[in-house]
DNA sequence: GACAAATTTTTACGCCGTAAAGATTGCCAT
DNA sequence: ATGGCAATCTTTACGGCGTAAAAATTTGTC
C-alpha cells in the first residue's frame, strides 16, 4: 500500500505558515515567496492563494504572528521583573531587544510598512496589544516622576519606544558594535536616565 | 536624417543611477529592478550588468549616494545652527529626521542590511562620513557635561543615535502619529534631557 | 444520490535576475 | 591609417516568481 496523502490537506493554512516562518528566518523577507513556501509545505504552487489571496496576505499573516510573539516576549519579561516603574521599563527594553535579536527577519518585516497590510484587523489588534504594554509602563513612569501634565506620559512613551526601537534596529543591522572590542554596545539605560539623570555613565573611568 | 543615439551611451552609469533613484522613490525598494531601471534609461535590460554586476551592486551604489546626501543634510543643519553642544545635537537630530522624511525609500534601504554590500569601500567611506558627524557632536557633549570617563562619549553617541534613529524609523513608518490629532509626535529632545534632565515635558498642562 | 461549496492542482502569461554569446565602438600601438 | 584589443551595449536563453483562470477532487448538505 502506498502512503498517499489526501487531496485535502486538512490544515494547510497553518502548515503554510510554519513553512513560511522557516523560509523567513533562513533567507529573510526577500526569500519569503508563495511558491517557495508552497514547495516547502509539499503542495502545488497555487495552493496558498486560496488561504492568503496574494503574497501580501501571507506576509500580513506572518506579521500578525510576529506581533503576538513580540507582545508575549515583553509580557514575560515584565512578569519576572521588579514590579515598579524602573523595573518595568527595563523589562520592556529587555523584551523588545530580546525578541528583535531572536527573530531578526520577522522583526524587520514587522517594521517595514508596505510589506504587509497594516489595516488588517487581526494584525492591528496584535500590534495594539504589544504597544499597550509600553504605554502602560510609560504611564506608571509618569506617575512615579510626579509630572503633572495630563499627557506627559506620551513624551515618556515616545522616548522609551524611540530609544529601544532605534537600539534594536541598529543592533540587528550590526551597527552598534565597538570597533575595538567587537562587542555590541549596551542599550542606553533610559530608565535610569529618566529617574536619575545623566549622572554616571556606567563605564569604568579610563 | 534619423535621430539615432549612439551605440555607446557615454555616461550610462550615472544615467542608470538617476533612473534607479526615480524608480526607488516611486515604488520603494521592491520596485528597484535592474530591468526596470534599464527600461527607464532607454537601454537594453542587460546593460546595467556591466556597470553594477548584479542587483546588489546597483543597490549598493544607490545606498552610497544615500549616505553622501545623508551626511550633507546633517552637515548643513550643523552649519546653520548654534555652535555649541546643545545646538549641534539638535542640528544632528533635525538633519537626520529631515533626510529620512524627504528620502523615505532610500533611508529604509540604507538601514536594511542584506539589501546591499556593506563591505563596499566607497559605501563604507560615505557611511563613515555621516556617522563621524554624530560622534564628534557626542564628544563635545561629553566635554560640556564634564563627564570624566574616557569613552563616556560612546554612551552619549549611542543614546543620541539610538533615539534619533528610532524616531526617524518609526516616523516614516507612520507609527508616531497622535491618534486624536493625527499630528506626528515631536522628536524627544534628547539634548535637553542630557543637559537639564527630565524636568519639564514641553507640553501644556492638562 | 445529487448538487453546491470548498479546497487543491494544472495551465498560462508576463516580469525579474542572471549568464553567455554576439554586435558595435573607442583606444592604442605600430 | 590600420589592425587588433578592450570596453560597452544588445540579443538570446533559462529558471524562478506573482497572479489569474480553469479544471480536478473532496466535503458538506439536502
Amino acid at each position: 500500500m502506498v502512503e498517499t496523502r489526501p487531496y485535502h490537506h486538512g490544515d494547510l493554512r497553518s502548515a503554510l505558515l510554519t513553512a513560511a516562518l522557516e523560509v523567513l528566518e533562513e533567507g529573510g523577507v526577500a526569500a519569503l515567496s508563495l511558491r517557495g513556501t508552497a514547495a516547502r509545505a509539499g503542495v502545488s504552487h497555487a495552493a496558498p492563494k486560496h488561504h492568503f489571496g496574494n503574497r501580501k496576505g501571507l506576509v500580513t499573516a506572518i506579521a500578525t504572528i510576529g506581533y503576538s510573539r513580540f507582545a508575549a516576549t515583553m509580557a514575560e519579561e515584565c512578569a519576572r521583573s521588579a514590579q515598579n516603574p524602573l523595573g518595568q521599563v527595563r523589562a520592556i527594553n529587555r523584551g523588545y531587544v530580546k525578541f528583535a535579536l531572536q527573530n531578526k527577519a520577522i522583526f524587520r518585516l514587522m517594521f517595514s510598512r508596505d510589506h504587509y497590510d497594516q489595516d488588517n484587523l487581526e494584525l492591528a489588534q496584535a500590534a495594539c496589544r504589544a504597544f499597550t504594554l509600553l504605554e502602560e509602563t510609560s504611564r506608571s513612569v509618569a506617575r512615579a516622576l510626579g509630572v503633572v501634565e495630563a499627557d506627559a506620559w506620551r513624551d515618556i512613551a515616545n522616548l522609551i519606544w524611540t530609544t529601544v526601537h532605534g537600539y534594536a534596529h541598529l543592533l540587528i543591522d550590526g551597527r552598534l558594535v565597538n570597533r575595538e572590542t567587537g562587542e555590541p554596545e549596551p542599550i542606553p539605560d533610559i530608565g535610569r536616565l529618566l529617574f536619575e539623570g545623566f549622572s554616571g555613565t556606567g563605564r569604568k573611568a579610563g
